[in-house]
DNA sequence: ATTTTATATTGACGGCGTCAATTGACAGCG
DNA sequence: CGCTGTCAATTGACGCCGTCAATATAAAAT
């Protein structure tokens, strides 16, 4: 065994351990996730993730940083695909939903209603923002541009939520339709993007945005 | 101690441990729920529950129908006040609303996103039934009567999923905004509304009442 | 009064999170 | 090369936890 870690260990061990602990999450459930059973599973002593995190806590914040991570990744990737605000919306829209569907155990993760302060965790925070970001300035544009109207940060979030919402009770299994979620999704986005455009037919807005 | 239990001592003591068991929830979290800390609570030893409930997951589903239960009740008062099915509609909302943002520990227990299959509590997901028919009977009514279009069941769940979603993130502190929730909701509803309202005027949908 | 029976309690087991004490191995120095 | 200080990893221990088996208790039936 080495002496010195050098930084890169440090996050290879913890980037593994996040990886193992979602497996064993996504496997046995929250009350199967222990974590001598994660340190086990990464072949180490109960106590060794104690070197890398402080407790059990911190251990389930760096998963949600992790996935939230991920999210904001292929957020940024979608909305890069698109100058067009609306179509950038609809990537975006659709970029959530299915990575919420394909790893719906990454999903529960993060949005777990654990009350826990997660503001004490500010690197998870600042990906929790990141993956809302791409959302955000897209809304803001397609304000801007006269395509929608309302307070951009109401809209956005509506939009999420009502994503979220969908999701939510399919994952808590309220909803009892199986692969028919995606149907529902696509009304939820019809219904909002129906809700927040503008009034005014395509001309008009392209008038508003002259006007400016 | 007496020797045999009536069915109203077993639907008491039940009852009183579901409340002990929210409460318990609501100060501590579910890592703090334990059922020794349960049985001290209820002044009774830790074994005396396993007369009551099969196990932890039995107690937690008893939990769940109880606050699923209370639910139905209020939307079914809120729902008897109001005879046409819009305004119903929007008492129906603000009820769901209140009770969630009132009883946020018991939303958090009934929405959390544990994979037990709910499917082996037949009363629980009786009640979760329950909960949800005065709204669906409500859109059914507003698309009979044409002042709605759309197919019934999928409105009915996008207006649930449009609320869940707004007080699902608000719960899970994902929105940061205080009291301002409340707008947001608003907002929620006043958006699905119109994405669901029939697009004719008011006399249009009259007349189509009438060709019927 | 004695037996039966439904209820409540205690004992015990394995597993958990976590802290303190211990071991083990490498780095730098002589 | 051997010593020594230092950091990483392990083991030990403590008090919780959920749960089952065995036991005690007290009311009901006889």
């Amino acid at each position: 065994m080495p002496k010195i870690l050098t930084p890169g260990d440090v996050i290879h061990f913890r980037q593994r351990l996040c990886d193992l602990a979602l497996a064993a999450y996504a496997e046995h459930g929250i009350e199967g996730l222990s974590l001598r059973g994660l340190a086990a599973a990464a072949g180490c002593s109960r106590t060794t993730p104690y070197r890398y995190f402080k407790n059990k806590a911190d251990i389930l914040a760096a998963v949600r940083e992790t996935q939230f991570r991920r999210l904001a990744d292929e957020n940024q990737t979608a909305a890069r695909n698109h100058a067009d605000p609306e179509q950038r919306l609809r990537a975006l829209a659709q970029t959530y939903v299915s990575f919420a569907l394909d790893n719906p155990e990454a999903y529960r993760v993060m949005f777990s209603v654990n009350q826990h302060d997660e503001q004490r965790y500010p690197e998870l925070v600042k990906q929790i923002m990141r993956a809302q970001e791409p959302m955000m300035t897209a809304v803001a544009e397609a304000v801007n541009n006269g395509s929608a109207e309302g307070d951009p940060n109401n809209i956005a979030h509506i939009l999420w939520a009502g994503l979220h919402g969908v999701i939510s009770l399919h994952l808590s299994d309220k909803l009892h339709m199986g692969r028919q979620v995606h149907e529902l999704v696509q009304v939820m986005i019809r219904s909002l993007s129906k809700a927040v455009a503008t009034h005014a037919p395509p001309q008009v807005a392209a008038a508003r945005i002259l006007e400016e």
